[in-house]
DNA sequence: ACCATTCCCGCAAACGTTTGCGTAAATATT
DNA sequence: AATATTTACGCAAACGTTTGCGGGAATGGT
């Protein structure tokens, strides 16, 4: 019951493995009567390619990287189903790699790649990598591994990235709640020394500037965890007179949610509510919020394709760009009168 | 800058391949003094074996195969996390393939496993594989990889698994909402065409049996899309006097407070509410859920050892196991008066 | 009938690593 | 001091596939 190998179909049709080889690959040199002699049998008796062995010998490996910070409720899920739906057309393999936010985590995780000839990443950073931490980055542009980078980006370097305009889309966002009269707006970020984190800042910040008022320092608040918001919300709620929120993220927003269950308030009777969000949640949600997208799927899916493009156009010119984002209204904004605050 | 290899080190060194070879995998042939100039030099060189090659040459591909339906919100993200946490210590890497509740799409993905020669495959499987649809698993067996099926496993085959028991499960937390007086309980499952979904209501029924009642079938309700959770709940709420829910998994227990929340209905003021879950959800949720915890992570870490354990012991006795599992008590649940119904 | 071309296929090397076997030198045993 | 054992390394084959090159046979052209 061993696996059958070219040398077994070429034994039994008496003829060499280069013919077998070249049969099965639909080479001009074969006669087409041969070559369903070959693929007949190879078929009848089914036999299936070591890919090891081919890869050794092409000196490719087919096999891409994901190499992510976690992978928790939001975003993350669909991202990797974008990526799946992508590659399922494309003779590449996907290895993803969890760093669990872990700097040493992710540094192995590259380790991993160079050992395995892997030949491209797409890599969503920890906390920790920056600029002068990248080392173990830079390491797989020596090994000569297509490298792009993906939502918690690395701003600043060589390496080309793929994201949303996260300050177009804060802004945006904010935009809404201005829109709508309201002027008091608590705004839920994740962990400042991300850049996505500062880039969003910067978007809240913007709105205001835009309709010509000056945003208040103490509305931004930087929840790095759970507990963390817990803490800190039914503290900010109660003492300020806030009339709506915006969160950075999706997992920002459902602990904003409930964590206004538990003070009693309601979306948008009592505090109107706007995210970036990718989707799912906010859609299944009950009031359905209205979110700027973020789609994971469609990221996963852009992501894939740009690295594929890399990896078999080496020459080409590679430069960071943005995904479009559109905004999805729905049930969580109410309209109030500016006077009123 | 080529890539090094053993070769290189073998020519500067003065030694053989098969020293340099044996050097680094600490073979007790060679001598310690040759040893730490090889391993020296490798680390300094900075050599990277090439995995492709040594696994070609040693028959195995040092890969694992988790292949899950789909990776949503719930349960998958963690079951990762635990596969990823437990495979971080040994020689292997994983990979995953998302199937998309397709079974077209698993059967590519099972060809790909072969083709990849990978040496072990974690398999929770799609609604439309069962017995009779099960020939590409079979395949597995017949090219030598070990397969190891988790949470929707396929009841009776000679494939072993590792689940929850979800019979006792189910009777366990529908139990809680008994021994609290309740008697009107909507249970919320599944597809029934998964054996999991089954043998969860077969617990609800248990349960009621066990306290000498008669489980009531219209109270059962297989729900099998969001979609339809929307449309059949406030309905079954409406018209029905339910006191509590029984739901069988997380997906469907945001669903049901999404839609108790349009009904203005509380937890666990108006309804009680128990869930299996892995636990993430239910914590943070408020009110905090009382569930029996299915967690995704120790499932994870207990499947991949399970796997490696038959993968480095290919003739050891394989059975299917049950993982135990735990209540957690917390706020979701009433005490109600029994006449009061 | 002779040469040029085209068509099919085989030979053999190569990819980087591991490993069974052989052996010279060093050490131990009697 | 002769023999037996151990130590430390090299030789060469092997894993399954691809591919450059070479060549015999068939076909085409004159």
């Amino acid at each position: 019951m061993r696996r059958i190998t070219i040398k077994d179909l070429a034994n039994m049709l008496n003829l060499s493995t280069s013919t077998i080889s070249r049969a099965l690959s639909d080479h001009p040199d074969i006669s087409e009567a041969t070559k369903s002699r070959v693929k007949e049998t190879a078929e009848h008796l089914n036999y299936r390619p070591n890919l090891q062995a081919r890869f050794f010998r092409k000196k490719h490996s087919g096999l891409i990287a994901l190499i992510l910070p976690e992978i928790n409720m939001f975003y993350n899920p669909s991202l990797i189903e974008g990526v799946n739906a992508a590659i399922a057309d494309t003779p590449y393999s996907l290895v993803i790699f969890e760093t669990n936010n872990n700097i040493k985590q992710e540094r192995e995780a590259i380790q991993q790649c160079i050992r395995w000839a892997v030949e491209g990443v797409m890599i969503s950073v920890t906390i920790g990598t920056n600029k002068y931490t990248m080392a173990h980055i830079e390491e797989l542009a020596r090994a000569n591994i297509e490298c792009l980078m993906y939502d918690r980006v690395i701003t600043n370097t060589s390496f080309p990235s793929l994201t949303i305009d996260n300050q177009l889309a804060a802004k945006k966002g904010v935009k809404i709640l201005l829109e709508n009269g309201h002027r008091n707006i608590l705004g839920i970020f994740a962990n400042p020394s991300l850049a996505i984190t500062v880039e969003r800042i910067k978007g809240y910040e913007q709105a205001f500037e835009e309709f010509g008022l000056v945003p208040n320092p103490d509305h931004v608040v930087n929840a790095m965890q759970v507990d963390l918001m817990n803490n800190i919300l039914p503290v900010l709620l109660s003492s300020n007179t806030f009339t709506s929120i915006f969160s950075m993220t999706d997992e920002l927003l459902f602990s904003t949610t409930n964590n206004l269950r538990k003070l009693n308030l309601s979306i948008p009777e009592d505090v109107s509510v706007v995210a970036i969000s990718d989707g799912i949640f906010t859609n299944q949600f009950y009031p359905r919020i209205t979110y700027i997208e973020d789609s994971g799927k469609r990221m996963g899916q852009a992501v894939l394709r740009q690295l594929i493009e890399y990896i078999q156009n080496p020459s080409m010119e590679k430069k960071s760009r943005h995904l479009p984002t559109e905004i999805v209204y729905a049930d969580s904004v109410k309209r109030i009168n500016i006077a009123n605050q």
